[in-house]
DNA sequence: GTGCTAAATCAGGATAATCCCGATTTCACT
DNA sequence: AGTGAAATCGGGATTATCCTGATTTAGCAC
């Protein structure tokens, strides 16, 4: 009997590539395609199938809440995230939302197949660029705690952060908080530190993802 | 004989979903894939493909200046761009560049084999809401109002902007252009002026809004 | 209370990037 | 032939960056 999957994303054309690939498995089947986080879990409720491929980014509902409402309900449903972002958040909300795997979508054919039989099997399957970052975030922090800004950085160096992020350079900014610049170079230097970013084109792209600044 | 055709994307699983989808079609066949703009342009000397399916975001050299350089070296190739934008700076940029064809990515299987099928005979291919937009844009045209990246900058200045915007160093940047840092200075330098912003946090916002990087 | 850790503050100094002044060449358009 | 824009580079003064320190305060454990 073979593996019934559900693919969910929001481009067409990929769920049809997809489709194409799992269906040259002998042992996977895809029996329903979804466009957005509503009907996945909809069409999850209904086929019941035994893995779900989940893209992240979807209108109306997205890929982390249509898995936690997936997995909260049928326990035994397994989904696989299939997602463009490499960022630590996305990985640790899927995983926290239910997720039995994470890949990126420029991961070879194989590794989803791959990924599929592991996660059938009761196992957690992880991009090994994933996993690396899963492994970091255990070792250097206590588990169960979430990733974003407002966890990982100080109030102060968020607000150091946000102040460089909205275009202030360092004198701007350590004026603006009535301390020397040499203190806003060593929160800056923290932060990139604790991020793993080495440069303000990186740190800009952070600060707008986590919401601290706007792109204006 | 078949239609030979190149697969760009930065995504493995979607060239691969691609693929797998083209080669199911009996006069299309997939010849090769690549990841960048650069290579694109690379394989395209070498394989002289009849198509080429070109994603827009890519890292390096985008898709629309590999399309520019694939056309105007060899214009008997043809582009077909497969977007997930459906901005009108997209498909016109694209179209200028010398793209044949311009889909959406939720568009179903059967048009790009459409679409090509189409661009192979000499005519134009557009999604139908895309052919709306430049209609739309015909109509009303109002030349002086399109001040984005890609008319206000140079190929080139788009080409560094990008570079920098994906956290190269000026140092990165240069050699992976083959020009002095001081090069790569002088087009920073021009754009902060063109565009009226003075530090790389603000370009960097810039850079996401025109699609010419992303916040991974 | 004593010790420990983390946060916030700042400095010195070597290294590197930035910025404003050029300049040359090529190429299209007039 | 001439103008102008684009692309390429250099010098050199100015700044920012980055690394290694250090101090102070505050919270928390034992």
């Amino acid at each position: 009997m073979s593996i019934r999957t559900i693919i969910a994303d929001d481009h067409k054309i990929i769920r049809d590539g997809l489709t194409s690939l799992l269906d040259n498995e002998e042992d996977i089947e895809v029996v329903a395609q979804a466009a957005d986080g509503h009907s996945t879990v909809e069409l999850a409720r209904k086929m019941v199938p035994d893995v779900v491929i989940m893209d992240i980014g979807m209108p109306g509902l997205n890929g982390i809440e249509a898995t936690r409402q997936i997995t909260s309900e049928i326990s035994y449903i397994k989904v696989v995230a299939l997602s463009m972002h490499s960022d630590k958040k996305f990985v640790t909300e899927m995983l926290k939302a239910g997720a039995s795997g994470y890949l990126l979508k420029n991961c070879a054919f194989e590794e989803l197949a791959n990924a599929i039989h592991t996660v059938m099997e009761g196992k957690t399957y992880l991009s090994p660029s994933m996993a690396e970052l899963i492994v970091d975030n255990f070792v250097r922090k206590t588990p169960g705690q979430d990733d974003s800004a407002f966890s990982v950085l100080t109030n102060r160096e968020r607000e150091v952060l946000q102040l460089l992020a909205e275009s202030s350079t360092t004198k701007q900014a350590a004026r603006q908080l009535h301390i020397s610049t040499k203190t806003v170079e060593t929160h800056r230097l923290k932060i990139m530190k604790k991020l793993n970013l080495d440069n303000m084109v990186a740190l800009t792209k952070y600060a707008v993802r986590e919401g601290l600044t706007t792109l204006d």
